[in-house]
RNA sequence: GGAGAGGUGGCUGAGUGGUCGAAAGCACCGCACUCGAAAUGCGGCAUACGGGCAACCGUAUCGUGGGUUCGAAUCCCACCCUCUCCGCCA
């Protein structure tokens, strides 16, 4: 959520960010409202004070028995009173729509986000490693697990439709390796505090990191009104919401591995073969909380931690910086993290890592006091997937493809595989 | 599912229909004392919004929303949330 006193004093530059995401201009029309709610508030704040003061004069005159002053005192207040709540009607109306329009607007992207309309867009950060150079046909993921016998889609259309996997034996054991190995990686070496939190939230979480109430759609909702998480970036936000932390003891840096759940409501005929969009996938994610000196920071040591897994998979990739039009919703600023996929002949999103600004924090009131001057400000907060283990899975069986059909294991992965070197066919 | 208790400032926690934005304590900040620190003493210390160049003024906020009243943290109603006990249960 932006900050509607920002917005009055740029309202130009809001609609020049609304512009490079391809969104219509809306700062004529928040100013506009901001201006009408302002105005009914100074109108029903100058009742409320004519009220007051004519109550404390009654209380006054009736402890001198003064009833006759008190009566008519009385009769003042009720005139007041009279024109009382069709004030008080505006100003929740004005408010609440100015508040849910001010919900719905993304953030303002940082200034050195390349203007693009979509991803193709985005730029190349840097790319790392090699494709691999092989004698053999590359395969697609689902064509290695299936002919390897430990990837079964129809019996998991049986049990829950399309868009699931089931993984058996060697395949679902290299899954849990995968998961293993990050949340390993990212808590012994890279800082972060391991959470196990839960997978069912309320509206106000969903609110706080900003898929509600836009983003519903995308969502699943349980019977008694809560919501899957299409992310653990919305329990591990949410940590600190409404809360407020001492300067000295951020950033705050959390990690989890955690099922996502997504509708991935209209993205219907895409990705429909194998599981590289599942309504249904694991994924160890990066959150952190910063104060507002370091977040972009923040946001480079972010990348390089989710960039680490990959490098020791030895898996070949690029970093992209999104552009405008292709940023997610809260975002200032987003790496993504695209794999390369031999079967797909095609470099894949593995992990997007965003800076958030106090776009998050505003939202979900989360604050920090100050070292030097006690004051409190919106804390900031960045969220990355380190990385998400079903395309890395994808990832790894495709660009560790053998001849025979056979997928060796990645060197990282050893210490959680059993003993296991490579994946053979039963 | 059944029964009960409760939601007050950064935290703990008092609170009578009016002078309560709210006692007290803790934490924090300033000053004094001290070589310095601790201890002690004195003072300050909520947030948001509106107005003003400013000093400052006004309004709202005691879970949320209504109601009663000239006036509500306090009384009434509804809802939300938390906790405890019983039952069931991985």
């Amino acid at each position: 959520m932006l900050d509607i006193k920002w917005i009055r004093e740029n309202p130009q530059a809001l609609d020049a960010a609304l512009a490079k995401r391809g969104a219509e201009p809306q700062a004529a029309s928040l100013v506009a409202l901001d201006e009408k709610r302002r105005a009914v508030i100074a109108r029903l704040q100058d009742m409320q004070s004519r009220r007051n003061a004519a109550s404390k004069e009654i209380g006054a005159a009736m402890a001198q028995k003064n009833m006759e002053l008190a009566e008519k005192l009385k009769a003042e207040v009720a005139t007041i009173k009279d024109a009382m709540p069709e004030a008080e009607q505006e100003e929740r109306e004005v408010s609440a729509a100015l508040d849910d329009m001010l919900s719905r607007i993304p953030n303002i992207p940082h200034d050195d986000v390349p203007v693009g309309e979509d991803e193709g867009g985005n730029v190349v950060a840097r790319v790392v490693g090699e494709k691999p150079r092989w004698n053999h046909v590359a395969r697609e993921h689902f064509e290695i697990g299936e002919a390897l016998g430990y990837m079964d889609f129809d019996r998991a259309a049986k049990l829950s439709g399309s868009r699931f996997t089931v993984l058996t034996s060697q395949l679902a054991r290299l899954e849990r390796a995968l998961g293993q190995f990050m949340i390993d990686l990212h808590t012994g070496e890279h800082g972060y505090t391991e959470v196990s939190s839960p997978l069912m939230v309320r509206d106000e979480a969903m609110f706080g990191t900003g898929q509600l109430p836009k983003f519903s759609e995308d969502l699943f909702k349980t019977t008694d009104g809560r919501w899957l998480i299409p992310t653990a970036e919305v329990t591990l936000t949410n940590l600190v919401s409404n809360e407020i932390l001492d300067q000295e003891k951020l950033p705050l840096r959390f990690t989890a591995l955690t099922p996502s759940f997504r509708s991935e409501a209209g993205s219907a005929g895409r990705d429909t073969r194998g599981m590289l969009r599942q309504h249904q996938f694991w994924k160890c994610e990066l959150v952190s909380i910063t104060d507002q000196e370091s977040s972009l920071e923040e946001h480079e040591r972010m990348t390089a931690c989710a960039e680490e897994v990959l490098k020791r998979l030895g898996l070949h990739f690029r970093t992209m910086t999104l552009c405008t039009g292709d940023m997610g919703f809260g975002a200032r600023k987003t790496y993504d993290l695209e794999v390369w996929l031999p079967g797909q002949n095609a470099y894949r999103e593995i992990s997007s890592c965003s800076v958030c600004g106090d776009f998050q924090g505003r939202r979900m009131n989360a604050r920090y006091r100050g070292k030097e001057d006690k004051a409190t400000r919106f804390v900031h907060t960045l969220n990355g997937s380190g990385t998400a283990v079903g395309r890395c899975l994808i990832a790894v069986l495709e660009n560790y493809l053998n001849e025979d059909g056979s997928v060796t294991i990645p060197d990282a992965l050893l210490p959680y595989m059993g003993g296991l070197t490579k994946i053979e066919k039963a």
